[in-house]
DNA sequence: TAATTTAATTATGTCTGACATAATAAATTT
DNA sequence: AAATTTATTATGTCAGACATAATTAAATTA
């Protein structure tokens, strides 16, 4: 008989811890009882008496909980339920220094991969307003000289904008969050190809684009932009 | 004098619990100490006599290592140090049930725009074999009928060999993450727009870009084989 | 009476010390 | 030398206490 039919036989022990099992019931309730962000849960100890544990392990479910985001917890007021921002659950262990190389790299791709796709939805929401904004950030930028300068000021301005413009929050947050790392890994060195020099696709031609063209001709210019990247990566 | 001022000249006070500070001092020990993925902490009890404080914070602040994903501890062997992956952090949370609708939907437009932008990295990076394997997919998949029907593991195949081609895990495990949510926001009412039945770009012929197309030509592919999806966002 | 200050309450934050449990290391037996 | 038993050790769980901050109620003052 095969280790799979004995187990299925026997049945599987539960090794979760007590925490584990706390935890797993919390959200249960949550779930069940349809409670909403900003509604308040029971205290400590009415948990304990509830689910007869220890203070201890309410407590540690319970900060798995906040650490997640799920929920707040304030002096006196007890605890309440909140809807969790995955962005910010991530920034706790986004930390350039800890995170290994090879993470570093993926992560420096997935923002580009993110930028060039996010072009549909850029034209799709963006408004008169915007464009206006662009032009005005693009304005300040200094003149390119003959070798362009890497202005990670201009740059984050930039490119910030174009995140709000596509109205998705998530995808905004995460661009703020992902700053450190690409600061990181394009001045570390993680990736081995050095720094290009030559000039693509302007910020004044992408503004250009969204003005007057389509979402293929941005998705296209903005990889093309961003080519200097794209370059250290690939051969 | 404006607050601004009186605040520079006072100093803020540091608000910050015990736990925050004895959590800050673990992660620069880790920095400083120039440790690696595998090696071992000090034990809780250690830590205990070296920071002053109390084991209950001590373990605290382990915990919230723990689930940053940073440490691993076991019974008798203690902690160490792990490489965090900010993925599994992520999963922790993502239950969709939990999630506000508002987010959902984001989600679901970043995964869309994660998908368009990763043609470039399936261009430089696939390989005969990979094409050999998508070939294979779509042969398996059933001829298609007048009426488009979604067949959701015939697509969770098919775009999950894509993310693969990428080569960047990080990617491929997002995706994984996204799914759930993905077929939540799809099969529920969160998106007002009905499921269109037109075919698009197919797999098919997807593949066959990837063969003999370019990098640009597959981008505009895989958005337009999106399109169902994206037509449901924009009106 | 209204506004302010003070006191009481309450729930989380921190501390201490103890025992339980599981994984390893050491000692023993075969 | 291999297998078994025992001892050790570090984390997991427990209980109860006091500290602290935020809120509410009461008291005071204008």
């Amino acid at each position: 008989m095969d280790i799979e039919q004995l187990t299925e036989k026997i049945g599987r022990i539960d090794k979760s811890s007590l925490v584990d099992k706390v935890e797993f019931k919390l959200i249960e309730f949550f779930v069940t009882k349809q409670l909403k962000p900003g509604d308040s849960l029971p205290k400590e100890l009415e948990l304990t008496d509830a689910l007869k544990v220890s203070r201890t392990v309410i407590r540690e479910a319970l900060l798995r909980l906040r650490l997640m985001g799920l929920i707040d917890s304030k002096k006196k007021r007890g605890a309440i339920l909140t809807s969790p921002d995955l962005v910010s659950i991530l920034e706790r262990s986004m930390n350039p220094r800890i995170l290994d190389d090879s993470t570093l790299k993926e992560i420096f791709e997935m923002r580009l991969a993110l930028e060039v796709g996010m072009a549909d939805f850029i034209m799709e929401r963006v408004t008169p307003l915007d464009i206006a904004a662009l032009k005005f950030i693009v304005d300040a930028e200094p003149q390119a000289t003959e070798r362009h300068i890497f202005q990670i000021e201009h740059e984050i301005k930039f490119h910030g904008k174009l995140y709000e413009i596509t109205g998705n929050s998530t995808m905004k947050k995460f661009q703020k969050l992902l700053l450190p790392v690409f600061d990181y890994v394009h001045s570390s060195g993680i990736l081995s190809k050095p720094v290009s020099e030559r000039r693509f696709v302007s910020h004044r031609e992408i503004v250009d684009i969204i003005e007057n063209g389509s979402a293929e001709m941005l998705r296209n210019g903005i990889r093309n932009h961003l080519e200097n990247h794209f370059s250290r990566l690939f051969k």
